[in-house]
DNA sequence: AAAGGCGGTCTCTTTTCGAGACCGACGCTA
DNA sequence: TAGCGTCGGTCTCGAAAAGAGACCGCCTTT
């Protein structure tokens, strides 16, 4: 039980991975980005033995990451991202170019291009305000609101920390 | 072992995800991230066992993501990012958008603020020929020369196909 | 000599995973 | 209508991994 204790962390980082940091979850997540909708499908592009899957997307669904529905056409179910989980690709990408520099010797074995352009995406990390590249060097951590949100229902608001 | 054998797929994705997907190792280098580098340090700040840290710090190490080392001053072990370890930063970035954007209530916790300015630090999905952001539905996988290496390796150089 | 910090190991129990058989519902087709 | 294949989903059981906590040798400090 410890281990599901983290999600309570007041961490961006923590959190997340408590859902996604497992074996399967983001090549489950993969496949649904790649187009993949129907629990047969995930089965056998992956290799996961059934009862893992079948646990993994309920997981998924509970977290509002994927929507579980009956297909229009015909009667079998699917499963597909939700907004949320639409907004995961950025972590699939910056893994993937991550997988292509220091794992892929022989090449990128997939290009993702830019649809209409000759171009391929890229993940990059930049200041939102002047806009330019950043690396972890140049990152100075500060508390935000959700710590002080934490810190007050954690020792209770109105006082100045833990000291009591 | 099948799982493992997800490292040999042509894949970008699944390739570093064999190597990171799991409980503990990206909260690892969160903590290494965040400067940490002696055991005792990664030990007590995450909580987890002290077994499964020697066993995942030892797998980075192989993996050539952390070096470990003697301390300059003193004569404790430490494990430092190494420069492909470094390059991981985008990743957990990327968690922490998600994060920040979906499991956070009551605000980021955290800011990630570039150093001497007003900014925070940002991944973002954009075109690396014509700069344009891009979302997965403007993204088109196309076959790279990682794969062909692959399908040489796998079914023999010379060859159009599976079709022996 | 005692105490405490260090990285690291070992043992034992619990949890999770993997493989594969099995299930009912549904849609075909003979 | 009986047989067959496919669908998502469940169940069982042996193997692997995780969790906890004690324990170790080495070193420094007191």
């Amino acid at each position: 039980m410890r281990y599901e204790q983290l999600a309570d962390l007041p961490c961006s980082i923590t959190r997340p991975l408590v859902v996604l940091g497992d074996r399967w979850t983001l090549l489950i997540l993969k496949e649904a980005f790649a187009g993949v909708r129907r629990f047969n499908a995930f089965q056998s592009g992956l290799g996961i033995p059934r009862s893992r899957l079948q646990d993994r997307l309920g997981r998924l669904v509970d977290h509002g990451i994927l929507v579980r529905q009956q297909a229009a056409d015909g009667d079998h179910a699917e499963y597909r991202l939700s907004r949320k989980g639409h907004d995961l690709y950025p972590i699939l990408m910056a893994i993937r170019d991550w997988g292509d520099a220091h794992m892929a010797p022989d090449g990128p074995p997939v290009h993702y291009r830019h649809r209409d352009c000759a171009g391929e995406a890229r993940v990059t990390l930049a200041c939102d305000c002047c806009g330019e590249r950043m690396t972890a060097h140049d990152v100075v951590p500060e508390a935000g609101p959700g710590l002080l949100a934490h810190v007050d229902a954690v020792y209770g608001a109105g006082v100045d920390g833990p000291e009591s």
